[in-house]
DNA sequence: GAGGAATTTGGAAAAATAACGCATTACGGT
DNA sequence: ACCGTAATGCGTTATTTTTCCAAATTCCTC
């Protein structure tokens, strides 16, 4: 569970917004927020907060190491809790689901090609797009 | 070489602002073009030609297939031929030079990897960004 | 080749996403 | 509790992309 001491050993205050917003991302059934998700949520809940504040923390969250972003197709930026483990992502272009996956082999061989290509790696971003072809698959989009 | 007939199997019609596009897309060295690239190169080289043509079109190239759109972190989307070879890129975050590679084995675990969460796969992205260590460095960022 | 309908274009304005400036407010060490 | 610093929220600004519409272009028919 994250709380103060998370912001803390950030470096950050323990303000209102970023404990709601940190409290938000641990409690929602979508790992997956975009910056107006988040926005329209807490307004939704009566908090009185600023959408440049809610881009500014997850800037901040994302610097800090506590969440991490994403650029799917969607256009606009998502995030999600940094729970350590490194994943990709399978979303699916019907319903917007989202999964995720992890593959050892897959992690070796894009440090080989970032090599072959004389390149030092910092990050990588797999993602996968389909159709989940279970369940209802009408979660949003 | 593409030409006004690829434009017609694509059900568009074969208008001077389609065409000059497309041969830019085929003769510019960088193969990784945004709208706004696209359209700084076009009016320097005297073309008459609108920012929002230049966005609605190659909207319609990537409906067509002509053309492949990216989202890399850069915030804007870049596009590039559609020659039937799928690849993946390491993008530079210090100079945006754009390299492809090509991984058979991570193609295939990839279709695993969708298989395995019941997903019908469509399409996939991986990029990994770096910094590249020979050369200036100094493409464009 | 010219005429005419329909699509396409270019420019301006509007959306959508994200960031900034600054007065006010909240945090946290004392 | 007090006070200095840092963070917030509002409005404004920047950037990327889309929409609207009159004018121009394309393509089909003759």
């Amino acid at each position: 569970m994250h709380d103060q001491k998370d912001l803390k050993n950030a470096g950050l205050k323990a303000t209102l917004p970023r404990l709601k917003i940190l409290e938000l991302f641990e409690n929602s059934t979508d790992r997956h927020l975009s910056a107006e998700d988040v926005y329209k949520i807490m307004i939704n809940a009566g908090e009185d907060v600023g959408l440049a504040t809610v881009y500014r923390v997850l800037t901040q969250f994302e610097q800090a190491g506590l969440l991490v972003r994403h650029h799917f197709e969607s256009g606009k930026a998502v995030f999600e809790l940094n729970e350590g483990s490194h994943h990709d992502h399978i979303v699916c272009i019907k319903c917007g689901r989202v999964e995720e996956f992890y593959d050892e082999e897959i992690e070796k061989r894009q440090k080989s090609a970032a090599d072959e290509h004389g390149f030092t790696m910092h990050d990588h971003s797999l993602t996968i797009y389909g159709v989940c072809k279970k369940q209802p698959c009408t979660h949003k989009g």
